[in-house]
RNA sequence: GGCCCUGUCGUCUAACGGUUAGGACGCCAGAUUUUCAAUCUGGUAACGCGGGUUCGAUUCCCGCCAGGGCUGCCA
């Protein structure tokens, strides 16, 4: 199967957008078929320098590659493939072609409307309680005159010629059957004045150029349908299969907008998420396994997804499951690749990290506390900088630490680590020695660990008193002890 | 206004005539625990409304209501 994923350059990648391009993706996959990308750039007032580099850029991040059509080589936007240009402003001689047949055949027909004029029309349409539509006046011009006013040069657009009396129907991959009738469908501008197609054109020309068999693409494209399917018939093509996905919703149920929230994938890329999260939770927004999974590598989607699952009703953009997924996904990282991923982020802080070979010993013990990378620093800075230890963090009333009696337990502390040598300075030596000197000394463990982690940290909260003591080593765990202890006194 | 789409816990969703309406996130409680997370257990919470059809409707039909999309020489 071939699907394409065919966004307008005019900024950055919406996540809808990016649903909409896995959901193509997938389909492909799993049918062995192409994905490709075409950049739909026709309109020239919008278009955003530096943004198909941008939105191939985040394709990227979240490992959807096209097979054909626009992609990043080496950082650059190329074209690959047989049925190119795939930049639909390199395109404009084959649109015009396949508009003059399209007049020709008597599909299509000139309209020399003014906006003025198209704008005051639409304006006494509403005053009188109708639906906005061309009113045909250009439809109704003499042969001659239209000959005439070409001639002169005069500015025109191409109108599709929608036979009213027809109904339009066909089967939506995940709506069902559809119908509309043709005199409630407008007579759609294909060619502007200035040469270049509108989306209606370029999308049936393309489409059936590039053998795409499916398009999937958001729900805001059904009430055009008819007339792609129209244009298809007309020239005479085998329409594809449509699948319009429901939209993806702000929390008051419109479509989502900038305007309430991030929108932007890069934004979530620059939060921290990991594409395989954003992925699995845009997978899930709007199609269900049918099972009770919820963790989905890009694998297991491609094999399980289908359209028959895919929801009609639109839905709310709601980012907590989103951060409960960052978290499973940062969980199942290899330890290694977790300590890889932050290390550069800690050394940005503590250049220390850069070269501390204890280093992936020490991320493990936060791997599974943190939901994104950023946080490390502030998690492992201890190791690399003395911990700023206060009374008020040592003491703490509600493991019945009080400021009296800290100097006696920092004392007993120091001298189990004094009498704990360096090999066997492990975790179960530790816990035995501690155990036994509670019992001696009367002491409940959080009142001998408490202060202990609180030490070596300084930190209201981190891994365990035990973990920490064994990665820091005894010597580093002794001059803690000491600096609280004299602290204390 | 017209056309079209949609309607199950707060959110994402399961169910395809008969279920104590299931799961996940969130939230609450408990367990664990030196802290915070993580983890485990339990709890909270939904079929928009009204008519049909049927022995029986969340499920099928109709109407209503509500929300949304489109209604551009934007995509």
């Amino acid at each position: 199967m071939r699907t394409r994923f065919a966004p307008s350059p005019t900024g950055f990648l919406h996540v809808g957008g990016l649903r909409t391009a896995l959901y193509a993706y997938l389909l492909a996959k799993q049918t062995k078929g192409k994905f490709l990308l075409r950049i739909e750039d026709t309109d020239q007032t919008r278009s955003v320098p530096g943004a198909i580099e941008n939105i191939l850029a985040t394709l990227h991040w979240a490992g959807l590659h096209p097979d054909e059509g626009v992609m990043l080589r080496k950082g650059v936007v190329a074209q690959e493939g047989t049925k190119g240009p795939y930049i639909q402003s390199e395109r404009v001689e084959i649109y015009r072609k396949f508009a003059a047949e399209l007049l020709a055949k008597g599909h299509a027909y000139p309209c020399f409307c003014s906006p003025e004029r198209l704008t005051k029309m639409r304006e006494a349409q509403i005053a009188k309680k109708q639906a906005p539509m061309y009113d045909r006046h250009c439809l109704n011009l003499s042969k001659q005159e239209i000959a005439q006013r070409l001639e002169k040069g005069e500015s025109h657009v191409l109108r599709l010629r929608i036979p009213r009396e027809r109904t339009l129907t066909y089967e939506d991959e995940i709506r069902g059957a559809m119908q509309f009738k043709g005199h409630t469908v407008d007579d759609q501008v294909l060619l502007k004045s200035d040469g270049f197609p509108t989306y209606h054109l370029a999308h049936v020309v393309d489409d059936h150029l590039m053998e795409i068999d499916l398009v999937i693409r958001g729900e805001e494209w059904l009430s055009s349908t008819p007339k792609h399917l129209l244009l298809f018939e007309a020239f005479g093509w085998q329409p594809p299969r449509y699948a319009h996905v429901p939209l993806l919703l702000n929390k008051d149920k419109s479509k989502l907008s900038k305007r309430q929230g991030d929108v932007a994938t890069e934004e979530y890329i620059r939060e921290g998420y990991l594409p395989e999260a954003l992925l699995n939770f845009l997978a899930l927004l709007g199609w269900n396994p049918g099972s009770e999974q919820e963790i989905f590598p890009l694998a297991e989607l491609t094999e399980q997804f289908s359209l028959e699952r895919v929801q009609k009703a639109g839905a709310i953009f709601d980012t907590e499951k989103l951060l409960w997924l960052q978290g499973q996904w940062m969980r199942r990282l290899s330890r290694q690749e977790f300590a890889e991923r932050i290390r550069p982020v800690v050394g940005e802080r503590f250049p220390d990290a850069l070269r501390d070979s204890h280093f992936p010993a020490r991320a493990a013990l936060i791997q599974e506390r943190l939901t994104f990378f950023k946080e490390a620093p502030a998690m492992l800075g201890f190791f690399y900088e003395e911990p700023k230890v206060t009374v008020e963090l040592l003491a703490n009333p509600k493991q019945k630490v009080t400021p009296e009696l800290l100097p006696k337990i920092l004392r007993a502390l120091t001298e189990i680590c004094e009498a704990t040598l360096d090999d066997e300075w492990t975790e179960d030596a530790l816990k035995e020695k501690v155990s036994a000197k509670m019992k001696v000394e009367g002491l409940s463990q959080g009142q001998i660990l408490w202060p202990l982690r609180a030490a070596l940290t300084g930190l209201p909260y981190s891994p365990g008193a035990y973990e920490v003591a064994v990665a820091l080593g005894r010597d580093t765990t002794l001059t803690r002890l000491q600096t609280a202890a004299a602290r204390v006194e």
